[in-house]
DNA sequence: ACGCTCACG
DNA sequence: ACGTACGTGAGCGTC
């Protein structure tokens, strides 16, 4: 079936226009919309493979009435002239790669679409609609899809709708949704709606009656009173505002959709426009006018040692070489891309074996040839490298680049920095997953993968290179994350031992618990049901046994901890499910989660990832052993199963307060410096301070507040969060902050900077220079602009933490091997090291670990490390 | 695939 | 008027 594509191009353009950062070509002509609008489009295209495209836009610029921008429409406050400049060229570009444009005089672009949509339907296509606007959602239906591109955390992701789409989110059919708007009222859209009856009534009484006109005659079956009254009293209005919502299908648009046939969009005109704009990185898109594509049918395959030899020879004099070694559990070979345009893939076969590949891989990495890979960690076990000098991560670099992302393959750097769109893993291999290629996969497709691998790494670096100059990276990414990612994968290889049987019996001991718990809970209610189920549970709860608390979620009644304990005190038997959750917490997820990963070797050999946080905090995954319990006695009993091996003890040292420590420094606030400086209980002294009672004074209470008040500074304070962590009133809260604002005055003013740089760059920085962007301080959504925020406060103390960890990681790794130590890190939880060590090793140890930490960073206040002993790591904490 | 809940810093 | 503390990952149930 054919595919027809409608975009919605202002509002398109206008999403565009906030989420990238405004810049110019040299001429001084504002691109950034026309940029993030390309890319938009681009990606639409390569996704959806359209035959039929067509851009609609409004025929009236927009007029201006206020000073603030607002949205692009003409009714409400005018457009940007950094925006406005940029509609006309657009569509000259459009014009000339051949895509239609559309704008009808005294018609909206939605009419435009919705009369396009409709007529494509009809003629048997299946339509696309791309807006940012929800208005465009009552266009709906079987074939027609509304596709709304969302930016999440610098991502965009897209939203699609469909009849039932429309439905499952509004509960109305897509006809239907016009009434709920005009009912709910659109004030950028100047549709008045009903005054009282917002979003919740709107969907309630549509979904019953189906329409505003079948509402009113039925009135008197609308249980709200006051929604009845509204729409009894403003009914005329509601009609006027059903006109104004209603999208016109039936406009006198003149092109058909069969006129939009989708050409070839790459032509020499638009090329010469791309130029002129200086989108260096689409110029390749453009690739099949200028030149023919450099890299595909260069692949090489190699079998034999007489080819392959002089082919390694040749690297290792390279200026710069990507490689990708790749290998399932049949398969192995190394693609290698270097300065002659070619790219080599050198396959397992005959005299070519694994032995010689990896004999050959190594030569290249001791005779210190430029290797550029997408993953060093992944790799190191073939590379055998711990010379940061000599190879380039660019998983790494472009993580750094932009943290927000989810992935870091080939492919997601090949488009990002180099505007081309490789095939990704997905394409070459369908419906196969990542770790089990099969043994019998066509050679060609493993040819296309390993070489566009290497490729991507070859092409990429010079690239990643100049934006990591470009944004002060380069040091970090020298410094740290390299060296880092040799100290993790170290840390990976040692893994930690854990003791199965025990675990085990543990594991017993809980099911016991359990049962036990699962009876009574059976009993009081008075009949089976699934516990872990939220839904059952909460039906029985608060439908059966008929206790307060109403509904929280979208999906039913919240069951969570905080609802519980709420309860708990004229509901004893809801402890019981508290009980309960936590043994299944336990049972599931460490007793039984952590036993799986017990190798032959009894150890845990976890992940750590260093491309996943937005801060620069690394992660731990399969299993995560950043999470194992402690807060809890009997959950902290888990951590005596993780022990030191025969000959060794744990060494575990943690930084002591360091996010406050960093806070102090960056804010450079007197009192939390002196308070640093003097006092060893900074909550303590903090409530001194807030509550106004003199240090020896403070009560317990007092002091658990301030320390809850010091990690709300560090998260972005709101008072909402504060009053719902220490279950006091809002009120108070804001009293708390405004108390401690007035206490540490240095504190307010950085936070207030933080925000305001955060605000004017797009991200933050922490003391090490690495960036965060923060797109959601431009959006235009309250909420989300708040949260960017609280990011913008917290994420360069938590970020700067990181650094500091990863800087004594890197000291601590080296000096053990310096000093020809065998004791080894064997995990990071943040802010704490754990470390195997043998016994004649400890007092060495313990200084090294001591001195690393706490000389990573040189703060106006000191790094304090506290460094204990013990036999397992429950001991040793 | 996604939401809820809960474990950690 | 609205719904929030920051950063993660895993297991489970539900769709």
């Amino acid at each position: 079936m054919s595919k027809f594509v409608l975009i919605d191009g202002h509002s398109i353009l206008n999403r565009a226009f906030y989420g990238v950062p405004i810049f110019t070509n040299s001429e001084g002509l504002h691109t950034n919309a026309v940029f993030g609008f390309l890319n938009i489009m681009f990606k639409i295209i390569d996704s959806k493979q359209p035959d039929y495209m067509a851009v609609a836009f409004d025929v009236h610029q927009p007029t201006f009435r206020h000073e603030m921008f607002k949205d692009y429409k003409g009714t409400r406050k005018p457009m940007m002239e950094e925006l406005r400049e940029q509609v006309p060229v657009i569509k000259e570009l459009l014009q000339k790669m051949n895509i239609t444009t559309v704008e009808l005089p005294g018609y909206e672009a939605d009419d435009v679409i919705g009369t396009l949509s409709k007529k494509g339907e009809k003629a048997g296509m299946e339509v696309d609609v791309i807006s940012g606007d929800r208005d465009l959602l009552q266009l709906a239906s079987d074939h027609i899809t509304i596709c709304i591109p969302k930016t999440k955390k610098g991502q965009t992701t897209v939203e699609e709708y469909n009849t039932e789409g429309v439905r499952k989110l509004y509960k109305v059919t897509p006809t239907e949704f016009i009434d709920v708007k005009a009912l709910m009222g659109d004030s950028s859209d100047n549709i008045p709606g009903v005054p009282g009856i917002g979003e919740k009534g709107a969907t309630a009484i549509i979904s019953q009656f189906g329409s505003i006109e079948n509402a009113y005659d039925h009135a008197d079956e609308i249980s709200n009173t006051r929604n009845r009254n509204a729409l009894l009293n403003n009914y005329e209005m509601a009609q006027m505002s059903k006109t104004l919502a209603t999208i016109n299908i039936q406009s006198p648009v003149e092109v058909t959709p069969e006129q939009c046939k989708l050409e070839d969009i790459y032509t020499e005109d638009a090329l010469e426009m791309i130029k002129r704009l200086e989108f260096k990185s689409m110029i390749q898109r453009f690739g099949s006018v200028t030149s023919t594509n450099d890299c595909e049918g260069g692949f090489k395959y190699i079998n034999n040692p007489f080819d392959a030899d002089p082919i390694f020879e040749q690297a290792k004099n390279a200026e710069n070489v990507g490689i990708f070694i790749y290998r399932n559990k049949d398969n192995f070979g190394v693609s290698l891309c270097f300065n002659n345009g070619n790219v080599y893939y050198i396959g397992k076969e005959g005299f070519v074996t694994e032995d010689y590949i990896i004999e050959k891989v190594r030569d290249l990495v001791n005779a210190k040839a430029k290797l550029t890979i997408l993953n060093i960690k992944e790799n190191n076990d073939i590379l055998g490298n711990d010379d940061v000098e000599s190879i380039f991560d660019i998983s790494i670099a472009a993580y750094l680049l932009n943290p927000l992302q989810n992935t870091y393959d080939y492919d997601d750097i090949a488009r990002e920095y180099l505007g081309m769109n490789v095939p990704a893993f997905d394409e070459i291999f369908p419906k196969t997953k990542k770790s089990e290629t099969p043994s019998d996969e066509i050679p060609e497709n493993i040819l296309k993968y390993a070489c566009y691998n290497a490729y991507v790494a070859y092409k990429a670096k010079d690239a990643l290179t100049e934006k990591l100059k470009e944004t002060e990276m380069l040091d970090i990414y020298n410094n740290v994350e390299i060296p880092l990612t040799y100290a993790l994968y170290d840390m990976e290889q040692a893994g930690i031992m854990v003791a199965g049987d025990k675990l085990k019996e543990y594991g017993e001991r809980l099911k016991t618990g359990i049962d036990a718990l699962e009876k009574d809970i059976y009993a009081e209610a008075g009949h089976e049901f699934n516990i872990n189920s939220p839904k059952q549970l909460g039906e029985i709860l608060f439908g059966e046994m008929q206790l307060p608390g109403g509904k929280k979620t979208k999906t039913g009644y919240s069951t969570s901890a905080s609802v519980l304990e709420k309860l708990e005190p004229d509901y004893p038997f809801v402890s019981k499910i508290l009980e309960y959750r936590q043994l299944a917490k336990l049972k599931s997820t460490y007793a039984d989660g952590l036993a799986v990963y017990i190798g032959k070797d009894n150890r845990i050999h976890g992940k750590f990832n260093q491309t996943i946080t937005a801060t620069g905090r690394i992660s731990s995954t399969e299993p995560n052993l950043q999470n194992i319990p402690v807060r809890m006695p009997l959950g902290r009993e888990i951590r005596k199963v993780f022990i030191p091996k025969e000959g060794c003890v744990f060494i575990d040292a943690d930084y002591s307060q360091i996010e406050l420590r960093i806070l102090a420094h960056m804010s450079d606030d007197k009192n939390l410096i002196d308070a640093y400086n003097h006092s060893k209980d900074i909550h303590a002294a903090t409530a001194s301070l807030v509550f106004h009672v003199p240090l020896e004074e403070v009560t317990k209470e007092q002091r658990s507040n301030a320390k809850a008040v010091n990690f709300g500074i560090v998260y972005g304070i709101s008072s909402f969060g504060l009053s719902n962590d220490l279950s006091i009133s809002r009120k108070e809260a804001e009293q708390y902050i405004k108390d401690y604002f007035i206490s540490y005055p240095g504190i307010k003013n950085y936070l207030d900077n933080s925000v305001k740089k955060a605000k004017e760059k797009g991200y933050s920085v922490t003391m090490f220079g690495r960036r965060r962007p923060i797109p959601e301080l431009t959006s235009g959504n309250f909420m989300q602009r708040q949260f960017g925020e609280r990011v913008a406060m917290n994420s360069p103390i938590q970020g700067s933490a990181a650094d500091i960890m990863k800087i004594a990681m890197i000291n601590v790794a080296k000096e053990l091997k310096e000093k020809d130590l065998k004791s080894k890190i064997v995990l990071q939880v943040h802010d704490e090291l754990l470390i195997e060590a043998y016994e004649n090793e400890v007092e060495q140890v313990k200084d090294i670990l001591k001195r690393n930490m706490e000389q990573a960073a040189h703060l106006n206040v000191p790094l304090d490390v506290d460094v204990q002993v013990g036999n397992n790591w429950d001991e040793a904490h």
